[in-house]
DNA sequence: TGACCATATTCTCATAAAGGAATGTAGATT
DNA sequence: AATCTACATTCCTTTATGAGAATATGGTCA
């Protein structure tokens, strides 16, 4: 049932706020990092959580590797419902509406964007110092 | 955090199945045996746990016990839309169609309409026999 | 090649959750 | 009072889940 996949996905505080912060776009790991203010095992872990269940997408880009929520035409009607209503919900969610807002003021240098302007090129360090790896 | 909540109990098979058929309005325990072919247990125990998380009501009817939906006025705006969600993706899915249509077919002589007819005064037994309770 | 950076995986531990058997309980019937 | 019916709870076992420390991997840069 895969209507259940979804829900065991979004059964987790940590997984909420990942998914929450991807619907404002692509995201690479360090930069979750910052913004849940969480270790980077933890965030990695639940980012392969919902990889394998097809929650997200996750591509390589140098250095670092660039979640996703799945293109909207490859997301099922029960996916998409239920990303809409987590949507939906999170404007009336502290923890997740804080989150969005700090992703706001972070300069993404390691989004997408950024990445396509060439910053994949030159490889400098990604902006974000969460404290490092360790 | 309430929307959580509410994901995890949206995260169990059973659950989802109990929520679904609730959605038809108020039903009985035995019924819900019937309907989902399951054991009293395992039933009870979630519908228990629904119950103390605020997704399901229940009031004592006689002999049994009539469990519902919270009514509109008082679900949580999150409560609200996820039960919509669920209403949508169960469209599509088929263990939620097979139980509202097996549920269709019952006569619930233990529902709230027959209860209010004047059931409750005569207490014949209920109409299910999952086999009871032993 | 070797250092380095971002990310993933493995191990281990603690906690929670689900299932079933057996038993308890509230209310109704006789 | 004894019994029955519908439902809840307790106890136990098994399995799953989440967290962190340590370590590994894949790719980049000097």
């Amino acid at each position: 049932m895969e209507l259940l996949r979804i829900y065991e996905c979004l059964c987790d505080l940590t997984r909420l706020r990942l998914l929450n912060v991807l619907a404002e776009g692509p995201l690479c790991v360090c930069h979750f990092q910052e913004v849940l203010g969480e270790p980077q095992v933890k965030i990695s872990k639940h980012l392969g959580y919902l990889r394998t269940r097809g929650l997200v997408t996750a591509r390589r880009e140098g250095n670092w590797v660039i979640y996703a929520l799945p293109d909207v035409v490859d997301r099922s009607p029960e996916l998409d419902a239920n990303l809409a209503c987590l949507q939906d919900c999170a404007r009336e969610n502290a923890v997740l509406k804080r989150d969005t807002a700090k992703l706001g003021k972070l300069d993404r240098s390691c989004a997408p964007a950024a990445v396509a302007v060439g910053v994949g090129k030159r490889g400098t360090a990604c902006g974000c110092r969460p404290g490092g790896s360790r």
